[in-house]
DNA sequence: TCAGAATTAGGTCGATTGACCTACAGCGTC
DNA sequence: GACGCTGTAGGTCAATCGACCTAATTCTGA
């Protein structure tokens, strides 16, 4: 049941990824990830976090021994879990064409942002962190050059001419996180974005 | 520089020196602005506004009488300022061609984003702020149809197909905001991604 | 079985916060 | 001269914060 850190270092080494951590630590994790989601960078606190995961503010604070190792460990295992949604959403879909292949990643990446989803308010928080932090600066940059390289493996393969496969990701990357905080204010229903961010990637895919 | 909030009815007050009040609070909300900016939603509190302006803090709280009100009319005036930028920036240029304006104000519109300006660390709190924010959430979808309305105006006019407007509205405002977090994991240098833009602009203003 | 490590409980501490309050000076008006 | 309003000063208040501390308890491995 319990075992903790001595394993966490084993874990980790291993290809960086989903190392398992101890039970409460995940348990703090994900108070601390609702927290920032549902109050912000300013409700997140130690105290909060303890009430929310049924445990002592010592006690949370034997797991992480500072606030600050709870945001690095929290944004670290959220980038890990994004990534392992895209790379889910790649490898359930088999369309055949690579225009099939853009428009359903499309309409998964806007129908985020339309609905002002939970990893949203997540990620506005982080951007907004991210610009008095360092490490949840490289931990967010990171995760987009690995994430916006992964969409465009899935849309066009990766042993195509490296300068559209960087013009697809320049284009997709930047489109999702924007259309996740302007979506309500755009005249075009989702739909309609969706298509036409579709024929636009086709028109890098296949220039005049 | 200001020569934004004098519309707003203090002038016509019946006490004299009323444009005292409006200077002061010209102070309070530059000081807030900053403040938001340097370090974001949880520092920015009455006291330090009030150390930062000069007063005192009861002084600050005659201005306004609670945190909440200064951060809606800072919002207000950055939106208004915002705007004004844009507007100024599209007077500014003469190009006679749409390809010509839509690159200058695709330039102008990517090199924010590149250098994490004041402007983006500002937006990257509203956003986060705007999640739990009614007021602060309306102000900044108004402020972007505004906005959005005004970049296709200024690339392709006014009198256009209504469908292009839209298209070319629900392009480039996404990815203005959008690249302004992700500048700094794109494969391709802020030229490069200025130029595929425009062509990616031009494409839908005259589709194959 | 039992020493020591891992975990939990229950505080304390100084610092900071927003809201609120009173006092008072300067001013024009009645 | 009394009054009312604006603006400024200075302070109080309960609430909350992160960090730290000590002691108890539970678990584990030799």
């Amino acid at each position: 049941m319990p075992l903790v850190k001595q394993l966490d270092g084993d874990r980790n080494r291993m290809a960086g990824s989903a190392s398992h951590r101890s039970d409460k630590e995940q348990v703090i994790l994900d108070c601390a990830l609702n927290l920032l989601k549902e109050t912000g960078d300013a409700g997140l606190t130690m105290r909060k976090i303890a009430d929310c995961a049924g445990m002592r503010l010592s006690n949370v604070q034997y797991y992480f021994k500072s606030r600050d190792d709870v945001l690095k460990a929290m944004v670290t295992r959220h980038v890990e879990e994004c990534t392992a949604d895209l790379k889910r959403l790649t490898r359930e879909d088999p369309a055949p064409t690579p225009r099939a292949r853009a428009h359903h990643l499309i309409r998964a990446g806007l129908s985020h942002g339309m609905e002002l989803s939970d990893m949203c308010r997540i990620f506005r928080e982080l951007w907004a962190i991210s610009s008095r932090n360092t490490i949840v600066r490289d931990h967010m940059t990171g995760y987009y050059l690995n994430f916006s390289a992964l969409m465009a493996d899935f849309v066009i393969g990766e042993d195509v001419d490296p300068a559209v496969h960087d013009r697809v990701r320049s284009l997709l990357l930047p489109f999702f996180e924007g259309y996740s905080v302007t979506a309500a204010a755009l005249p075009l229903p989702m739909e309609q974005v969706a298509d036409m961010l579709t024929d636009l990637v086709m028109s890098i895919l296949a220039p005049r």
